[in-house]
DNA sequence: TAGATTGTTAATCGATTAACAATC
DNA sequence: TAGATTGTTAATCGATTAACAATC
């Protein structure tokens, strides 16, 4: 299933979708050509397009792409058929802000569990979510048939935790730990290091001050 | 000022720093090869030989790189030559978090003011930091010297918000927003877009269990 | 010395860009 | 039709990988 595609494109996809859902609900147009949407997205024309091929939907040279319709063939590419069940691990002050971010924003792609190892905040409800102790896991994710995972744990514990949700069947992993996990190939990680990104921008930051 | 250096040897110069203080403070080693960084770094051993090249450290074939030393040189690469300031818009739960997670950190990279268009909070100090009204943004970027901006805004004030930033001589943004920010080429953005990078790590688990 | 590493260059790979005929 | 768009392919670019002599 698409294993050919690329890290890249999903991340477009993801995001036009969101550009033409804002399209869509505070404009209310009907139609977009390729240029403005690759404005709005911060891409090209011609990668538009091509991204357009992947995904087999096709606009008309006259209108542009039916803005509707497109959302609708963007999702039956990259969502699941039905709902895709989500766990949270680590309820610190990230963790916390993740869960009331996602909160009832997106139906088909839940976050359905948190996990702590503080034995106070088991049986608690965070946001909406139950939380569990770090030995449920199995137990829980075999029952709400949890395959992904985001790990916003202390970076010390990352990579046990990591092991645990690989052990208890989780494929997708989004890290905010600045670690980089070891994990078998069948499992996909997606990192979010909020500290060299901030670097990143500093450092560049000063480059353009220089020039 | 080094204008050629990529973005991901940035990112890869920041991680390794981090992995060489871990080692240097938990296992109290003195030296380490490339293949050994590269591993923790999940990178190859000759993408860690030529990024040491960038920065024009050498390591010896019999004992591979000082770590101390290439700690040194890394941040002398990397960081500003004395304390850089940093400013937090937007002071939701992910601004609560990032600020909480920085707050005495990193001594040379520092957040050292936060800004909220709710009044109520203006005066007020968060996680060691004093929060400011939009309009004294200016005055207090001129006063500090801040070039760097944290945007944990919502989508729908980004773009407002980046351009207030860049009007008032930010060079460089964290951005939290589902938005592509539209600044001018003299300002470095780096995109931390949480939905889609969920959306990416949910998508690769539905390929790794098909397959 | 012998051997595993290093610095450095050439080959490969993949993604992006440019070009152009086909379309409405 | 004319013209601005589209789908699609070929050329370019940059980053990664592979190879190898130099080093301690």
């Amino acid at each position: 299933m698409n294993a050919q595609i690329s890290d890249k494109t999903v991340g477009r996809l993801s995001l036009y979708r969101r550009l033409l859902s804002n399209l869509l609900r505070e404009k209310e147009e009907e139609f977009v050509f390729s240029h403005r949407l690759a404005r709005a997205a911060g891409v090209t024309a011609a990668q538009v397009r091509r991204d357009m091929m992947v995904i087999g939907y096709n606009g008309s040279p006259k209108k542009g792409y039916a803005i509707g319709d497109l959302i609708e063939s963007i999702g039956y590419f990259l969502d699941a058929p039905g709902v895709q069940t989500v766990a949270l691990v680590g309820v610190g002050n990230l963790g916390r802000a993740i869960l009331t971010y996602f909160a009832g924003r997106r139906p088909n792609l839940k976050i359905v569990a948190v996990f702590d190892n503080d034995p106070n905040k088991a049986g608690t409800v965070i946001s909406g979510c139950r939380c569990y102790a770090m030995q449920d896991m199995p137990e829980v994710f075999k029952e709400k048939k949890v395959n992904t995972a985001i790990v916003t744990v202390p970076a010390s514990q990352a990579q046990s935790v990591a092991d645990t949700l690989v052990a208890a069947g989780v494929r997708g992993l989004l890290n905010f730990a600045p670690v980089n996990l070891r994990v078998p190939v069948s499992v996909y990680v997606e990192d979010m290091d909020i500290t060299t990104s901030l670097e990143k921008a500093a450092f560049f930051a000063r480059c353009r001050m220089a020039s």
